[in-house]
DNA sequence: GACATGAAGTGCATTCTTGCACTATCAATC
DNA sequence: GATTGATAGTGCAAGAATGCACTTCATGTC
């Protein structure tokens, strides 16, 4: 017979946790949304998202990790790759093929997006402990450039350009929300990145 | 805030289990009912209840186990008030005391008793199992039974009674199919039982 | 200011789920 | 009639979820 294949590159532990974790942010999300930050307890969002109040601490360490939801998580492949070169050999081109393996494992659609810009605006420790962890996976990056580069690229250059990539990537978070439903995220992305580049090739 | 109270009665482990428990046999039977006992793998089984092939061994000792779900539990409270000297002091009233602790459990509907009947009659195997295990309650309640009264009772007498309350479940599970939606399991059981009564109360 | 209350977060033992390698059987095929 | 392949069922170890008792901290109340 063989039904329910779906993918076999991915083993039911690791589709269950998957699963779990995005339902947790998305509880906690709409928590957020409907009540504030302070306006529901993790025994709420334990009830919410069906699993116990321990668990919740398992997969994120704070209530503001859980409205956050996880860290972007790049395939060790595709990070190996990288580290030693890259697919293409053009760091910039490179970076974006890594922007690429980030959209290929969830794609927010605009609603989401909408959500958090909302929730953002509405609670500043949101928006506080977005931009510590925006800080973190800059320097995160970096640090992967310089190991990628060698010694001899400048780590000031490198911070620019991963600053430059995220904002590339901000930008088209927010064509998300201007646009009908026309383009996708990763379509946007795509297209930043090309007006980036004759923006900057004089 | 407080919502999802439900029941504080159960534990969130205990409600876990049953709810895949359930789910378990109500995938086995639509798969049996679909393609017969020998028409789908436990592999299948698991792919369409989500859990790991394993895990349904954990359930279940076997395929036709899977199949026929839960034996029906008693809560213990009910048991042990039943078994010293019942809630009545009437065998008979206490022993439907506890067929109605049955029935607060699960309460089946009537597509539920019809798929299950219907997958009866098209295979054998399963009568054969089914029947195995109402041979199994009678003899678990007799000893009950027996346990309650004392040796001075006799036991062919506790299996009779046994037999006959079966039975009376049996006619409300039918009754539940002749009838239009009007009356539920527990109802019927109750007519089952005074029409009974009635019968043999000359 | 002492004190109670409520909620966040942690440590740890228990139970459950999964993955994987294994055996046993049965049926088809050569 | 040996062999191969598919499937039922089991043993065991690793990983995950739960329950519960605990600490810490903030806030309100007397």
């Amino acid at each position: 017979m063989h039904f329910m294949s779906e993918s076999a590159t991915t083993s039911l532990r690791e589709q269950k946790r998957w699963e779990t974790s995005q339902r947790i942010t998305l509880c906690a999300q709409r928590l957020t949304d409907e009540h504030g930050l302070d306006g529901f307890t993790m025994d709420d969002l334990a009830g919410a998202a069906e699993v116990s109040r321990r668990t919740l601490f398992n997969y994120f360490p704070s209530k503001l990790d859980a409205v956050l939801g996880e860290h972007p998580e790049i395939p060790p492949a595709v990070l190996a790759t990288f580290h030693t070169g890259g697919p293409h050999g053009d760091l910039v081109e490179d970076l974006a093929e890594l922007a690429r393996a980030v959209l290929a494992v969830k794609q927010p659609d605009r609603g989401q997006v909408e959500l958090v810009r909302r929730l953002m605006s509405t609670n500043p420790r949101l928006l506080v402990a977005a931009h510590e962890r925006f800080e973190g996976i800059t320097e995160e990056f970096t640090e992967l450039v310089l190991e990628r580069e060698g010694a001899g690229f400048d780590r000031a250059r490198a911070r620019l350009l991963l600053r430059l990539l995220l904002a590339l990537f901000d930008t088209a978070l927010v064509e998300l929300l201007q646009e009908g439903e026309t383009r996708s995220l990763d379509e946007l992305f795509e297209v930043q990145l090309a007006t980036t580049r004759q923006l900057f090739t004089s």
